[in-house]
DNA sequence: GTCTATATACGGATAGAC
DNA sequence: GTCTATCCGTATATAGAC
């Protein structure tokens, strides 16, 4: 699967992921014709990544978001009770999407070798479609509070887990051979999220996706390789 | 040299760098007794990176940095102009202390495979000795204007440029093969940068700064190594 | 359902006393 | 050199008209 084909699946799931939203919010945000949230939620959603992923969420007005998204500060306040709310709801969108597709790529794989393959490429694949909001992610996770920041950490360390499992099957195998597991897994997530937080960078020097990710898998191969 | 020798060095160093920034801001900073000046940049440059490495810089207000350095609000504005002044402060201060003590090593060293051990233990030990302020300068970047956030791009590249120059010439002479000495350089950064960017997690697991470069090193001498 | 106008508080910065 | 008290702009959030 090419990173044009993934692409699509994520535009589908990203449905799903507002829907989800609404549904965990219907107190805040009450009956409303679906399009019309719809709509409204993938503007105001646009407006902030934008916005903060510039300046910060927290240099980012009601003010400026309202600009941004072309509604009045009232009609803000329909879809979100405070400025805090409206950032866990992003922070949890992504989150939800990310880890479900990944599960299921890794999970229709059966050797070590090709679920490495697939956790490495699914994960930069889901950056690269959702960039702006795994930046967000990260540069933003201190302005929540600590129980939505527990979150964060857990599914970082989530993430990380992946990785190690596949790489200590792998050492049992005999297909992998490295001494430390854990270490091995959060180098290579420190190495996909160069790909989100160094954005700009990559665009500059034409590197694609694909070739990032060839890149990585080549680096880790020669690692694991048993001597 | 281990890490507890090398943070000496980082020390003195330190007393260098508040020299410079007191002689940077000679117009700003009147004439004060040399002490005072020091104690007080001290307690104010400890406090503004404690509280905004928990919840941001720009979340972090003036009676906040007022009370956790202990001097009051008129007292802090005689040592810089506003905010913003103090955040450009910080970020000069770090950057040039580290780039002087990276090139030094480097150059102390003759071989390639030499150099590219003292980067990449130089950078781990210098991000270690100053954590707060390497983690400080990435997260708050953002915040800085157009012309001081091109100063921190430009000291990112620069540090990108030394690794990868090693590597080329390593490429040239034969002891390291790699198709794209760029984008391995930018992997390494990544990987470093990690370091300070996840002091917690590989603090709580107990792994020390010099285990993380031996296994950096490990990792990026069997890629590098020709097959 | 969305707007405008506004309440209320908190931000950075400074004046003037000591 | 440092403190306290205060200015004044801008922030979030909401009330009430349409």
């Amino acid at each position: 699967m090419t990173y044009a084909e993934f692409s699509r699946v994520v535009t589908i799931s990203k449905k799903d992921i507002y829907q989800e939203t609404i549904a965990e919010n219907r107190e805040t945000m009450r009956v409303k014709k679906e399009k019309t949230v719809f709509k409204n939620l993938e503007r105001i959603f646009g407006a902030v990544l934008k916005i903060s992923n510039r300046k910060g969420f927290k240099a980012m007005s009601m003010r400026d978001l309202s600009r941004e998204s072309g509604l009045s500060m009232g009609a803000l306040y329909t879809y979100f009770s405070s400025k805090d709310e409206l950032l866990e709801m992003l922070q949890n969108q992504q989150r939800s999407i990310s880890q479900r597709i990944l599960r299921q790529r890794v999970s229709e794989e059966q050797t070590v070798a090709a679920k490495l393959k697939a956790a490495i490429f699914t994960h930069l694949y889901l950056s690269e479609a959702m960039q702006p909001w795994y930046y967000f992610s990260f540069m933003e996770a201190k302005n929540l509070n600590k129980i939505e920041r527990d979150k964060a950490v857990a599914s970082d360390l989530h993430l990380e887990k992946v990785f190690e499992d596949i790489i200590e099957q792998g050492n049992l195998e005999g297909g992998f051979s490295t001494p430390n597991s854990q270490l091995t897994a959060s180098i290579i997530q420190a190495m996909l999220q160069d790909w989100y937080l160094k954005r700009y960078k990559y665009a500059k020097r034409g590197i694609s996706v694909d070739q990032y990710a060839e890149f990585v898998m080549d680096l880790i191969k020669k690692y694991l390789s048993p001597a």
